[in-house]
DNA sequence: TTTGGCTCTTGATCCAGGTCAATTCACGCC
DNA sequence: GGCGTGAATTGACCTGGATCAAGAGCCAAA
């Protein structure tokens, strides 16, 4: 067990039996019998990148956690003009209580691993357990906060400054520990230049071309197309607009 | 009470005491000795038009309903440049759970009128209470879909069919009922042109032509720079973008 | 009624980022 | 190795919306 899901798994008490994993998420407000019972009907899945997980108007009958991997919601205009409105990395939550028409779809971004439950449970221990919702609302209020901010970032920032907050919000969620101190990060896009396109509002040529301004200014470097390193990363947060 | 208020009040069996006006939001999750002892500490407040009502990283202290009017909810970049993130109309609920910070700038874009409680009791409360840890995780969801839906208009979205989105996002807020059937539409714009432009993330000289457009092609009219006539509204519709 | 200060509109110009069109690169697969 | 395919880069050009600069409408105070 390494470092990386240390962090994720601190402070869980039991197991989740469906996942044979600990892991966050909603698994953590629930006993130890209910997660036994939760595993009779959930599994652990394994998607491969690009399959699609939840369609626009499909009905959705169960929920997940994200055990790794990114998943990505998008939303897409009649001409098909798409737009990333969320990306999921492990332990967050999959799916939308109260309702059972999604309004976006969801699809893997990269190979993703799941623990799923049908929607019925999940439903049914939620009304017995005030910690469940508890939970399901601070997910709920982390991923407005996180929609809030890039709001601001599609509506006012330039195409520089929006390619530079994207590498810097990928690199926080790659490993949030890695924070203020070092200079030099290193991680790999979990996206392709499309999807980072379709989550900036931007096109691919200009996401590429502010990928090439950034390598000949000597504040990435980037190796096969995805492994990044930042190796001047103030520089980075400078451009990015606070 | 006009329809407007019975749409809001149905299936509220008590009177919010701090209010004198029965109303949705959080106070419909609470039983009749809650309300009194919320009456206590709490207070109807009327703040005008412009007003701020929470800073950026202000210390928030309590928590309001909306009753009438609308509030604004900002993101400012160290150099000006503003994003409205979320629109509160009544009977939405306004402050950040779980968090003395809040990320966003509130201020009052109209009149508004709140109901405002101490944070501390309504967190008490929530430990009593499950419902309403239910109603603010519904209303929170509502906020996310409405951010998701705005973040696709933001990214994708010409200038054109950000205004057309905008107008019938506002007549559908202003009176939810006049739903499909009808063919015009009449209303109060709550926002000036500069917040038009800040909620599009335009300017406003963009936003001036684009009203401008729809008026020469008769799909809207206005009068006194704020009550708007929507004639043809499905060409509206149409030119949003589905 | 005039004056000052708003907000809104309109026009003229500019440029960031989109569009279109080749290459070039990465990575199988034979 | 050579070849095929989809992804990424790069270049040349164009345009939607920003910017800059006047006006016009509205209202409140003198």
């Amino acid at each position: 067990m390494n470092l990386r899901q240390d962090v994720h798994t601190a402070g869980i008490p039991v197991l989740c039996q469906a996942c044979e994993a600990r892991h966050r998420g909603i698994c953590g407000a629930l006993d130890s019998d209910q997660l036994v019972a939760l595993a009779k009907t959930s599994s652990k899945q394994t998607i491969a990148s690009g399959a699609e997980l939840v369609g626009d108007t499909e009905t959705v009958e169960h929920y997940s956690n994200v055990l790794a991997g990114v998943v990505k919601l998008t939303k897409t205009l009649s001409d098909g003009r798409q737009q990333i409105v969320g990306l999921q990395f492990a332990p967050d939550f999959l799916g939308r209580p109260f309702k059972s028409e999604s309004a976006v779809n969801a699809e893997a971004a990269t190979d993703v691993s799941l623990c799923s439950f049908p929607k019925a449970a999940i439903e049914r221990m939620m009304k017995q357990s005030p910690e469940l919702e508890h939970r399901l609302l601070r997910q709920t209020l982390k991923e407005l906060d996180e929609a809030r901010d890039w709001m601001l970032t599609l509506g006012r920032k330039t195409a520089s400054e929006k390619v530079a907050s994207f590498l810097l919000l990928i690199a926080n969620h790659i490993d949030p520990t890695l924070g203020e101190g070092e200079e030099k990060v290193t991680f790999d896009l979990p996206l392709t230049r499309a999807d980072i396109a379709d989550f900036l509002g931007l096109t691919i040529e200009t996401v590429s071309r502010q990928f090439t301004k950034l390598r000949a200014e000597g504040i990435i470097s980037i190796e096969n197309n995805r492994h990044v390193t930042v190796t001047r990363r103030e520089r980075l947060e400078a451009r990015a607009g606070h």
